[in-house]
DNA sequence: CTGCATTTGTGCGTATGTATG
DNA sequence: ACATACATACGCACAAATGCA
């Protein structure tokens, strides 16, 4: 697993997007399936909601992909 | 009826999960007794919903309480 | 049995305040 | 002054469980 490092110069948001977008272009989480939830996201990697929620924000404005509230945040097609 | 101050440096949700383990230590609300509803408890203090679970959410791993979904929120023995 | 309302739990989006470098 | 990071607070949506007409 991928870790945050606190101290890089790369600030933690972009870093928890470039996890994430890993994961989904390796495939790790394939298209139509669920994303871990921001809670789950804030545990795992040790980050607020609100590093956790730029994350996904970044995700979705490069379409890779889309939240729906209530159910979580998907990968595109 | 205690209420919530907005301006105050407690949290909001402090406040509220303050207010209703106090109710419940003095016996307001006795044991195996429902809560008010979140809904209700919305209403009565003037807060979000999110706000009134996370004072739920508190109590709950207090101990205090014990929630059940689509029955409500009950005092512990 | 079939709906419908109520209630809790979980989830997301947005805004705001505080602290730090 | 500015970006980052965290915490709080609000609002809303959806699923599942419960109870009742």
């Amino acid at each position: 697993m991928e870790e945050i490092d606190h101290h890089a110069g790369e600030p933690v948001w972009s870093q928890l997007t470039r996890i994430l977008r890993g994961q989904i272009e390796r495939g790790v989480i394939p298209p139509g399936k669920l994303l871990p939830s921001i809670s789950t996201l804030m545990q795992v990697y040790g980050v607020s909601d609100g590093t956790v929620k730029r994350a996904l924000k970044t995700l979705r404005d490069e379409g890779l992909v889309s939240s729906v509230p209530g159910r979580g945040t998907y990968v595109s097609q």
